[in-house]
DNA sequence: TTGTACTACTAAAACGGTTTAGTCTAAAAA
DNA sequence: TTTTTAGACTAAACCGTTTTAGTAGTACAA
């Protein structure tokens, strides 16, 4: 398998391997190189097929023209579409994504922090687990562009882009009481996150004696999210009596309309429901499902702009590196 | 942003950069390094916090540790799952995933091979859009590692691993019709691949004039798959009056149970369906929904299989580099 | 005391590009 | 006629590794 290299194509043509790279990168003109000895590069560089080795030029330009993207997973279709996006724009600017899955697991996000790194990525962006602030922190002050979406780290400056997490709960409960639910439940997760701490506050907030106890916030283990959210959502029916939940992911929120339908509830006139994250099934389900959509594409969006100025150095004035998107309520007929 | 390099830890320690190399690679006893020397520049290393820049080396060694994955669309939960199902095992191999997007555009398709190519990976993993059979051939020709996964191009040597998609379109009419289905209809995509092909062969020569006439078998634009599913299932119901209803994909059968729904039929009692490929909510649904259930696992971890075999040239014998998988039939109480 | 073997280490080429600082020639300006 | 300038092109360094083909020194056997 041997490659078509510029020495090649220079020794083909009878010129220097200097001329020919200038040619192939459109630089003829610029270093006036004769329109006839480039017109002969560009038919011989394109007879032999020339591809240039992008890790020979990597090595020398120090870029290497591509991004690398972190999610807990994958397959979270809230993280797949943020995924989708973030490839096509960077896709546009010219820049491959290398993608790395977590599974929430801070050992897994430093291997592949120092993996990504020593790739020579040119940028990162990432949905932490919030347990590597110091890895981070060193990667970006050396110099590496990061940003952190979706979940950052208070208190530090490191570039975000983040979710209205508090104000998106409050929306959901406010939806709730003004359907005329007098008592609701949450399920919630027990990760250690800012975005999931702040869900939580937003949900204690908004309630006016709506709950009427501590007991109708539920947290899960995200590691058995599927059966402890069912014993959540029967404990919330049948010990507090609620008649809304509020679930903090659209996933959790999955979980819950099995159980509740299995329980053979009156839903949703007996117990009515609010997602944090939409799903494709929420339109389908019925009754469908009121859901805080978070905005997806904006978050993709922004993050790819913030690294680029990083990436471009565009950081002259007072360029915001922190960004709260706000998520909105779709209501539909729960 | 001034990068610990090989150089500075040998002017460190005052040895050249060979010995250096050779004992952070772990053969400094392969080479007869002194412990003490290995000892030193261990620690050295630790403390400069050196990190090797992969680009140099895959540069030098010729292989970039980089696998690329090329599939129609990353939340399609269907690719989503083998995507992260490949990106656990590359990574347990020690290999980074590239990941790109083609929606189904042969174009893109095209740019993004040779990007691949020229980004120097290792091999790669693509479902293709069945329109570049000549620029894969190049590239598996050339000795890059290629895996067609999912769709493959019939009557080419290339290496692949599929879905017995004929088989599991008969699995799924001859499950309607034990339950009793007398006149079944099935919704498809006008895509040109051979499994979408397969499929809707499979499901005229299973049935045993349990179609009416050839009206029972729709065929909707991919660009505008629910819209023109909704009008496939309509017809289907009203003009074509089916007791049942297989969909090529998950999400076609997404869409057309939201249609069904909304056009109050008794479902499933006068329309029963059954949907080729799984999804998290079918179990949701109720009803619950049949599905025949595509093997993701074992899907991506022969691709790679079939990938690593060609990469460590262990084509010695005759290696299996064609692998048809059998989908399996989940019956759920539809 | 010469030859062999082994230990411990290194110089330099190679990978395939980019880029800097030239060189050489011929035409134009002084 | 000499000096400048512009046009067309190139030699060689550089990026940071790996790897080949050594070298120098010591120990031991013949």
């Amino acid at each position: 398998m041997k490659r078509v290299s510029l020495d090649m194509i220079a020794r083909e043509v009878k010129l220097s391997k200097t001329t020919v790279s200038m040619v192939l990168n459109g630089k003829g003109d610029l270093h006036k190189i004769n329109p006839d000895t480039q017109a002969l590069i560009l038919k011989v560089a394109k007879r032999l097929n020339f591809r240039p080795n992008m890790i020979a030029r990597n090595l020398s330009t120090g870029s290497s023209m591509t991004l690398a993207l972190i999610v807990p997973r994958i397959i979270d279709s809230y993280y797949g579409l943020i995924a989708e996006s973030i490839e096509q724009i960077s896709s546009k600017l010219g820049y491959q994504v290398l993608l790395g899955t977590t599974h929430e697991d801070p050992v897994k996000e430093k291997e592949l922090l120092l993996t990504f790194e020593a790739q020579q990525v040119d940028g990162i962006l990432i949905a932490s687990t919030q347990h590597n602030l110091e890895d981070i922190k060193a990667i970006s002050g050396a110099g590496l562009p990061v940003v952190l979406f979706d979940r950052h780290y208070p208190g530090t400056d490191l570039p975000y882009v983040v979710v209205d997490n508090y104000g998106g709960a409050q929306k959901l409960v406010k939806h709730l009481i003004a359907t005329g639910r007098k008592n609701i439940g949450y399920v919630g997760l027990n990760l250690d996150l800012t975005a999931i701490m702040d869900r939580q506050t937003g949900f204690k907030n908004a309630l006016q004696r709506k709950a009427r106890s501590d007991l109708n916030l539920k947290i899960v283990d995200h590691q058995n999210a599927k059966a402890d959210c069912r014993k959540a959502v029967e404990a919330l029916i049948l010990n507090q009596g609620v008649d809304g939940i509020v679930f903090e992911t659209h996933y959790l929120a999955l979980f819950g309309i099995a159980k509740i339908r299995e329980m053979n509830v009156d839903y949703p006139d007996a117990v009515s429901i609010a997602s944090f994250g939409d799903h494709e099934v929420f339109s389908i389900f019925r009754p469908e499902v009121t859901a805080l959509v978070l905005p997806v594409e904006q978050i993709a969006q922004s993050s790819i702009n913030m690294l680029m100025r990083q990436i471009e150095h565009k950081l002259n004035n007072e360029s915001t590196l922190h960004e709260v998107v706000a998520p909105s309520l779709r209501v539909r007929n729960t």
